[in-house]
DNA sequence: TAGATTGTTAATCGATTAACAATC
DNA sequence: TAGATTGTTAATCGATTAACAATC
């Protein structure tokens, strides 16, 4: 589950943004030469119309009787979330969690780049993740600088969370996905998108329990 | 990221729901006998109004001069979400991910156990995920029978997604966590949820962009 | 031309915020 | 009692849905 701390600044809704990058999504795993309105509402769930005023967002427009064209869309969307220039990511947590994120596949396609790893586990320091080697804290700052890295991605223990968020916000990061389970204290400028695994499931377990009540109560 | 796909038997709107999880997390962290709803607000952003809304889904109610009892609120909590009955999910898929998500702590706290995992690939069968055999899929059926299993996790690639789905619907699943990029197609009684890893990121991508050029134009 | 599909305006719905009376 | 904090009603805001004219 994602949740946003900081609302400001935004021009596009958010529930667009999110379906617009499942627009976009679904645009790079078909072939057509237009699509229309309709045909994306059946494949994705989405009905017709909203579809077609989440594109008034756009600059694309589309041809009445024929649809959108497929090339133009993707380019716009490749553009809008930026999946041509690289971003380069940093994490923090060689755990478990860090180790799966960095051998996420897809991250590279959209424009994502971890350029470095870092522990304060002397035990894992030095080791690789893929062909990362991981480091120290102290190299953070240097990284940092070097590679311009203005996201920062938290798995470590919610003990320690806060306290390297700090960090990574002393040393220039602006944009945080925090996966531990802790509201982190930011300032106004800095972005944080928590990503609360339990909550996910929590929200099933919740909706399947209400669907068995309801079935009784019938 | 969390995406819905069923909105239909929703009694507490989803916003209020989310919400309630952050005010449950809270409330295991604190030990005062009472807490309000400026104080809350303080410690989690959320505006006291906000929070005293939220509550009148609760039966739980606060004392004027006073605030909310924590303990009942917790307990009130404790039980809508669940935690006390523990819900036994199956996981398939034993990459990088998958095994994150066993070692992920924090879900046995919420009443959530994964009881098995499941691969396809002969190289991971009869490994071990923490204390977990990973199991060849012909035991799905079996498993999911003796344990009830109501809720699966999908963390295959995307090309196999689907199929795995049907697999674990035509067994009788009614949940799906799915962390594989694709919409997946399922019945209107299936719950889905899509955990997209990638749509985080590029969201956080586009707000520091947005950002940017905003100071730019300043 | 007739018909399909767009883009946009208006109506509806739902959630948040504001205001304030109730009450401990 | 006076004051703080709740619970609830009304007002506002924002997003979705419906309707339909524009147009290829």
């Amino acid at each position: 589950m994602q949740n946003y701390q900081n609302k400001e600044l935004i021009l596009i809704p958010k529930p667009t943004l999110d379906r617009l990058k499942l627009y976009h999504r679904f645009l790079n795993e078909i072939d057509f030469e237009y699509v229309s309105s309709e045909i994306m509402s059946q494949r994705l769930g989405v009905s017709p119309e909203q579809i077609r005023k989440d594109f008034t967002y756009l600059k694309t427009m589309g041809k009445p009787k024929v649809g959108y064209h497929v090339e133009t869309l993707r380019k716009e969307l490749d553009e809008l979330f930026g999946v041509r220039k690289t971003t380069k990511v940093i994490l923090v947590g060689a755990g478990h969690l860090g180790k799966a994120l960095v051998n996420y596949p897809g991250f590279t396609q959209y424009g994502i780049e971890i350029v470095a790893v870092f522990d304060n586990d002397k035990e894992k320091i030095g080791k690789f993740v893929n062909d990362l080697a991981i480091l120290p804290m102290r190299d953070l700052r240097r990284v940092i600088k070097r590679f311009e890295v203005e996201i920062g991605i938290i798995c470590v223990p919610k003990e320690s969370a806060q306290q390297v968020a700090n960090l990574l916000l002393t040393n220039g990061i602006k944009g945080i996905w925090n996966f531990a389970p802790v509201r982190l204290l930011v300032p106004d400028d800095v972005f944080v998108v928590d990503e609360d695994m339990i909550q996910s499931l929590l929200t099933l377990k919740h909706y399947l329990e209400l669907k068995k009540q309801k079935e009784k109560h019938e």
